[in-house]
DNA sequence: TTATTTACTTACTAGTAAGTAAGTTTGTGC
DNA sequence: GCACAAACTTACTTACTAGTAAGTAAATAA
């Protein structure tokens, strides 16, 4: 892939965690990085095939994360997960979900079902931990694991979204009750 | 106020807890109610000020149901709360600061700030909820009010959200845990 | 009856969005 | 040196956005 094609990428997954997938648009991009907006159509044709790669890349991070913590603890692999939605806040950014579900009804079918996917990913994987956890006394927590893993990713979600409003502290605030939550 | 302006008030509010912030237009408003365009502006000269009028109502609303329910158990007042989300997952929709926060780079400073006075409003009033049932025994959780009413108050906002990818059920086991959650 | 206000419509502007067709530069293999 | 492809730019279209200025019909007040 190409340097440029690499930038485009990284650059979207950045402006549609930071405005949402509406609201963000090619010239924000072309502008950013001192190209044309027909540069950006040349390696991203729709608007929607550069969504759709933003949303394949993290799925493909979120594999390889999975892979390198296999051996790891279920709380260091908790912990890891949780990571990712701290580093998010830092960046005063929402995670991808989060901001591409709130333009749901904007989204074309191929959009819908690639964040379908990603969703059941990011679930699947948590699932596992906390079944896991919970089987081998790690964890405590009286939900069944998918019940718990939904109650957690909410959390998540909603709190980068909401401590954009109220203050980051919040975030950190939901993050501590979320790992305490376990015990 | 006459009854254009409420229609426009109310499919305002629909409109963006449906489409978002950004995503939706004085078109959709004007062509649903088969009116021009310019008598959107007549009631609403700006967006913004459309959407801090439906920010404000929302708020008036919640203050009213804090009214009627003030002399009720915790436990009924906050499934009153909860019922909020249910109707929303019910016409599935999210709700309003679900629909607003993730535009929120997108917002002028004036809605930003009304945002953030029905987000401390509906905080607020969860934590008095929580705060006195936990005083007088009718909840049992661990965490401090204030936290508690954090992580409730995420789990359903995005609650409403992923349930549009995922699917209403979702939702549903989501508002059950939540409930559970308080023995 | 006349003046004024309310609630619009008509007709428009300026700006921005996604997307495209055709031409240009730059490097690579033969 | 030349064909070719990759990676663009130039220049454009179509569609939609928020917003406005000016005009109008109907109700209301003096």
């Amino acid at each position: 892939m190409s340097e440029t094609k690499l930038k485009i990428l990284s650059l979207g997954e950045q402006l549609i965690r930071d405005k949402g997938y509406s609201a963000f648009s090619y010239h924000d991009i072309s502008s950013e990085l001192s190209i044309k907006n027909a540069a950006v159509h040349y390696h991203f044709p729709h608007k929607a095939s550069l969504a759709i790669e933003v949303l394949h890349s993290t799925k493909e991070q979120l594999d390889k994360m999975e892979d390198e913590y296999k051996d790891a603890t279920c709380m260091q692999r908790f912990k890891a997960f949780i990571n990712i939605y701290t580093r998010s806040s830092e960046q005063n950014r929402m995670c991808l979900i989060g901001a591409m579900v709130s333009d749901y009804t904007a989204l074309n079918e191929d959009i819908r079902v690639e964040l379908k996917q990603l969703m059941d990913d990011i679930l699947g994987s948590l699932i596992k931990i906390l079944e896991e956890g919970k089987k081998n006394k790690e964890f405590n927590f009286k939900e069944e694991p998918r019940t718990k893993a939904l109650l957690v990713v909410t959390n998540m979600i909603a709190g980068l979204q909401v401590a954009r409003v109220i203050g980051q502290q919040d975030y950190k605030t939901i993050e501590q009750a979320v790992i305490a939550g376990l015990k």
